[in-house]
DNA sequence: ATACGAAGTGTTTCTCCAACACTAATTAAT
DNA sequence: ATTAATTAGTGTTGGAGAAACACTTCGTAT
């Protein structure tokens, strides 16, 4: 029995993660001044590169909690880049992430610390190697997933507005919806809790809290719902 | 400036292909029988090593023409597979393709020397390793597919009649279809020519063959088409 | 000539999506 | 206390597209 495919040819793998975030300005996306060698002080993705010990998805949420701190958060896969040029320094293969974050909740400190800042996605620097591709693709997937999972979920904070929901969805389609038809479609998902309270923040009149449902939006996932916004 | 970065893990990367093709019996996959240990014998999705000088999608163009002689082959990246001990031998990280090709039209020479042999989709053998998990996420992604792309174009012979592209249709979707709204919205996107020319084999009033029409195909895909069988 | 077998062809119904505007509730200002 | 201002909240209708549905045509084989 072999143990080892010892003619082949090894190469570096890394992951590179897509962090998005939504407030009250719009979708954003958190990026790094990278502080080593090539392109050091450009813009570029969260990323790191894979150990022995570890799989893909380690290394992600690894790389993820480094920079945010924060643990469970979302996140998937979505393609793997292997141009042979594409970091000059050494030939890597980087597998892209996208992750989705409560802006208000991840350790700023920490993002801070590693000279990061959050950009609105219609307003990025330039990145650098191919990352300009990995967001424009990451976007894509994004979009496509609104379709399937209840993205919110995992961006808004626990208690939001149908206004914030919507407008969430607004900034992530990049393309104005119907109030009622909105608010129609996401109520017969049924995974919405109306809380009895309001956020009187945003106006006199106050609006009501909604919470998602976790059971229920579990139940509802399982059997691979479709949402057409 | 760095010229590596030399602390880093390197590891072996692989790709594994998922060939579809499609007959009268159904919808296939086709396999081979593992040469080399360990496995040895058992039945494999067919894969190749990365190699330094080339990307995922040269490597996974490699593997295909090595297994059928066939040049152009349209196949698309879908998920990369990371588990430490996914392969037992030694770490290796597998980015899986699937690739459509029409079944009577590869190298079977070729394939009758690897110990090839397809399999409809729905009586598999188990497969080594992973591959059991690529195929059915393969297989998830060609479904979605065919609501994007016209898959039909590159699992079928040149020439088609309407009942082969119906099944081929259902085989893919693994659900009946009605045929006549089938037809009616097959023709609605407008990518197909009716050719002067009957195949007389499947019956005795015969049926008309159709092309593609490549021009008006990529028109529509530029323009991102949706069709809902 | 007729029996057979698959090809080919339209209409109706229904569901779901899109478009659309006014009232309610509360607070701030006077 | 009245009014003005601001956002929340709420249903209906028309149209398009999807789904359901069955009979006729054509050519061959007997």
């Amino acid at each position: 029995m072999l143990n080892s495919y010892s003619a082949e040819d090894k190469v570096l793998v890394s992951v590179d993660c897509i962090i998005f975030g939504f407030d009250n300005e719009g979708l954003k996306i958190l990026l790094i001044k990278r502080d080593f060698e090539p392109e050091k002080g450009k813009w570029s993705l969260m990323g790191g590169f894979l150990k022995k010990e570890e799989s893909l998805n380690d290394a992600a949420t690894r790389v993820l909690n480094h920079y945010t701190g924060l643990h469970n958060i979302y996140m998937e896969q979505f393609y793997a880049y292997s141009e042979i040029d594409r970091d000059p320094v050494e030939r890597t293969v980087s597998v892209a992430y996208f992750a989705l974050i409560n802006i208000e909740n991840h350790n700023t400190e920490l993002t801070k610390d590693h000279g990061a800042e959050w950009f609105s996605i219609s307003n990025m620097p330039k990145l650098i190697f191919d990352h300009d591709e990995m967001v424009s693709h990451g976007i894509r997937r994004l979009r496509y997933r609104t379709s399937t999972k209840p993205v919110g979920f995992e961006l808004l904070p626990e208690k939001f507005t149908m206004r914030q929901l919507l407008e969430l969805y607004e900034a992530i389609l990049d393309k104005e919806l119907d109030k009622r038809n909105f608010i129609s479609k996401i109520n017969s998902l049924d995974i919405l809790i109306k809380l009895n309270e309001k956020d009187m923040l945003s106006s006199r009149k106050g609006s009501y809290l909604y919470m998602f449902d976790k059971e229920k939006y579990d139940a509802k996932t399982r059997n691979n719902f479709v949402l057409n916004l």
